[in-house]
DNA sequence: ATGTCGTTGTAGCGTCGCTTCATGGATCTC
DNA sequence: GAGATCCATGAAGCGACGCTACAACGACAT
């Protein structure tokens, strides 16, 4: 039983394919295939079913896959075992994260690890739907998501994935610095009955907070622009095209925007990193691991 | 990491050197070393250092040996993970065991197991020292191994070596049918002075009784025969040529001997079957367990 | 019906690991 | 103390395994 066959058995499953597996494996879907096939020889039984043009895992496939985290995860112990011999921790660590997270975190960790010395750092910014966060993992080590606050969790949390909090931001009402509202230390949902929105595309809590603006107003708020990246937004705000709700850390860098607490509506997105099971036992990703909390920890608590 | 090298350097621990470990994995001493050196090179640090004209684990060496249990343990769990659900467990056992263990369980162990069908089973007699039971778990799966009643444990016991108890049998006094002693129901140590005594080589505790004995005559005992093989000791009792202590359910066959309980003093063995923790964890290894068990069990209970 | 996508076979090639043989120490024996 | 012996390690050669490249097959979409 082949430790490669296993790994590719996982990749399988979470990319849910062979030749997305391969891909991420940086191999050919052949390879892959062929170890599949080896790997179900050994086993005895069938561990894939043909599913239309594609294929999915069977029972057992599911089962061996499940085990075979269990198997990384020791193997990982045991490289982290004899690294406790090792006078300093090397190695390289890649870290990925979307695109406010990585402004926000990745300055202050690469000073950060740099000061450790020994460890390099690859760091990428990804920026990818919700569901898609979780099989980054198999591409790097940390991958730094984010969630809607209370929003559900990620798909294997806890058996093959580690999810590490690192904080909590509260979603901020931005408005440009001419704005009405610009000088009040808060706003509360009946403020807003009337102004137009910037939001983003996909799965941010913004929701609850417009839900309250419709329940003070009667009618539903106007959303007038769905714009992703956070540096547009401001921009767009500044000029006075709208208003929008911001994290509080990441965004107000710009000089002409606010950004105003909402009192009366919990509304914020988690920060996390997430990890496979077993890249959580390398020490050197534990370091890092360790630094980026931290580093989180200058922005506010991660509860 | 390979699973093959860690298979070794657990081997190089248990037999204590290259040669010995290349011995029981059907390799030669060159393949152990080189698979050592890759290990080393990939570990980043020496797990082993010379000493004399041989060589012992470091300390990193030993961290990683211990690692590696946990890492064929996890193995082995992924394939028992697909052998649930194969429609019958498969494969071949080996089971050895001590001469009379061997003379006691094997035969119903055989029937039971062929009564499952599917399993083929390898047995072998291995009669060897005391320290040397825990060696054979790197050549054969199932090792019935005894000891003295309150003597010490097993090296490793509990995370390399799983032990499962199977029968406790006292130590009864036998002598020859014409003795004197022949037609009591029981003896007690203080009827014994006098006597010849046969005795095995290795560690049994037969000093028990025989310190007994000791302490009721004044006296030490006199031992004239050093024997092994119960057989010949009964053949040797039943000639008259002393007496003897012959675990209860092992001997008793030849019609020239009578067993006798001894009271006033707590003698005996237990017997008890010894795996390596990750060969434990194989599902036909399993079943043949279950069965030597039940086999045990018409003997007495393990208690 | 044709094109495309995704998986699975086949041939060829490189690489890795094992065996054989040879070398270097360290211990034991006489 | 010198030779013999045992043990571990290195170098060369060979075989096997796994990967890539290419082709074939089935399924879905247009």
């Amino acid at each position: 039983m082949d430790l490669r066959a296993l790994e590719t058995l996982r990749a399988v499953r979470t990319q849910g394919g062979v030749s997305a597996a391969a891909t991420v494996l940086h191999l050919t879907p052949s390879a892959v295939s062929q170890q599949l096939a080896a790997l179900s020889r050994d086993a005895g039984v069938p561990l894939t079913e043909r599913i239309g043009r594609g294929l999915r895992l069977t029972a057992a496939g599911e089962a061996l896959a499940d085990a075979a985290v269990d198997v990384a995860v020791a193997v990982e112990r045991a490289r982290a075992a004899c690294a406790v011999f090792l006078d300093r921790p090397e190695g390289t660590v890649s870290v990925s994260a979307f695109q406010s997270g990585a402004q926000l975190l990745l300055p202050g960790l690469l000073t950060r690890v740099a000061a450790l010395g020994g460890i390099t750092l690859e760091c990428s910014d990804e920026d990818v739907a919700q569901s898609e966060f979780a099989g980054l993992t198999d591409r790097v080590d940390v991958v730094v998501a984010h969630r809607p606050d209370g929003g559900a969790g990620w798909p294997g949390e806890g058996s093959r994935l580690r999810v590490v909090p690192l904080l909590r931001e509260p979603l901020d009402l931005a408005v440009a610095a001419d704005h009405q509202l610009a000088d009040r230390d808060a706003v509360r949902p009946e403020d807003l009955v009337g102004e137009e929105w910037i939001a983003v595309r996909q799965g941010f809590p913004v929701a609850a907070v417009l839900d309250a603006v419709a329940a003070a107003s009667g009618s539903p708020p106007r959303i007038t622009q769905r714009i992703n990246d956070f540096s547009v937004v401001e921009a767009l705000v500044a000029a006075g095209h709208g208003v929008s709700l911001l994290p509080r850390h990441t965004g107000g860098t710009h000089p002409g925007v606010r950004l105003l607490p909402v009192r009366g509506v919990r509304a914020g997105r988690r920060v996390e990193a997430l990890l496979r099971a077993d890249v959580a036992e390398r020490v050197v990703v534990r370091r890092v691991l360790d630094e980026l909390v931290a580093e989180a920890g200058r922005f506010g608590s991660p509860a």
